[in-house]
DNA sequence: CGGTACGTTGAGATCGGTCAAAGGTTGTGG
DNA sequence: CCACAACCTTTGACCGATCTCAACGTACCG
């Protein structure tokens, strides 16, 4: 089960194998379940084996920021094993197959290979470089970029796993869920996917997202895929 | 020197002395300079002693959004002792007194020492969760709301280092800078201080900020210090 | 086949942006 | 110590991107 990881190189062989030291709990999740809950501690790290998670917060006025998606291969939960209480939510986008390890056992194994804990320490800094952009996003770009920026990373980070490419996937986010990434409303979305459409950029078949041109897609929304650091993932 | 980050937790005494026999370069920046520079690499981690500095990144479209902000005593430059290239620039706010750490040497003292490894791994950790609210932040929440939950950010944070506290403190940003920190023009940055001040949410002197009510500027901003996990820096 | 969740479209409102100018403050050199 | 420059803050008038509200269309599922 492990082995699946081996399609993302966060881990290497020996890491698997030390990793597949740990005890561990298999455990799926169904589509809305929530892995972790902000303001609880946590016990587990969670690695994704199969399906797509978000990271979200729910403000004081009850909207809800999606801040990061996860895809097979991803730890979700490594802040759950140094930070006492989790400030975010965890939450399953589609049916998800998770393996958690217990924290503990997982900083021991930290602690007797330095590798393994130098790998995943290079795994959140490189969170926190696409939350960086996730920012800068949010904060600077217009609405149909901002969109088309999203986009992009999707295509990078989904061909990292095989289940897409720069010339298109299978998106796994609802309008209202891309929304909620990106800040905007729904039906702004909705109108900017349609004018990201008949601009050209992409081509929508239900959920299916076609790239006719990557170039143009990704110079149209300013995107560089420096932040996702593949050199380091690869 | 280092017995300056004493008032800071993220390092204990004896992580300070091992630091402390690390080779070190001390250099001051004027307002205004780079510490780092997106797309260069970097041979060495920084580490604030006196000043400001905030990390930011420019669009395609020449627009510029400050993704964090930090204070002496923070590290600024971890993810250049793991990433290859930088994603974003860092630069200082006001005149800066830096430390400046090879990071091979860093690297090796954290292969000796764990709980190093371990301390400097929860900062960036902090850090990311920090980033995460700020999508939050940029991404949800009105004018007036968004600035005042950063004037709250700062007041915790300022408090740390011994700069300030839920009262008030002197605010090292112009209205510039927390425009491009929140994602609003600088005009508007204006008048939604403006508002704030005549809401009796905040009190304003030149660059000082006095905070007169804590629970309400918290309550109105929807702040809740959950996201910077003091616990874990005391 | 009816329900439920998701996507699409329209009309009107609003928050925040843009442009422009004037008023303060700070620092520096004469 | 003044005068000027550079930078920052404040204010006004107008504009437009995005939001809100609401309805209708569509696809999947039990």
């Amino acid at each position: 089960m492990l082995r699946k990881l081996g399609r993302r190189g966060v881990l290497d062989a020996a890491d698997m194998e030390a990793l597949g030291s740990l005890s561990y709990r298999e455990k799926t999740y169904q589509a809305g379940g929530y892995l972790v809950r902000e303001g609880t501690a946590c016990e587990e790290s969670a690695l994704i084996i199969e399906g797509f998670t978000i990271r979200q917060k729910v403000t004081e006025a009850g909207r809800r920021q999606i801040v990061s998606f996860h895809i097979p291969g991803d730890f979700v939960d490594l802040e759950g094993s140094l930070l006492r209480v989790a400030d975010h939510n965890v939450q399953a986008l589609t049916d998800c197959e998770i393996v958690h390890f217990p924290v503990r056992e997982l900083l021991a194994l930290i602690d007797s290979n330095p590798r393994i804990g130098r790998t995943l320490w290079i795994d959140t800094l490189i969170d926190a470089s696409i939350y960086r952009e996730w920012v800068v996003n949010v904060g600077q770009r217009p609405a149909k970029q901002r969109i088309a920026h999203l986009l992009c990373e999707f295509a990078l980070r989904l061909k990292l796993v095989g289940l897409g490419d720069e010339e298109g996937y299978r998106l796994p986010f609802t309008q209202e869920q891309l929304a909620d990434a990106t800040g905007l409303t729904q039906v702004h979305v909705n109108r900017s996917l349609k004018a990201l459409d008949e601009a050209g950029l992409i081509e929508r078949d239900g959920r299916s997202i076609a790239i006719p041109d990557w170039d143009r897609l990704r110079e149209s929304s300013g995107f560089s895929a420096r932040y996702l650091h593949l050199d380091q993932v690869a």
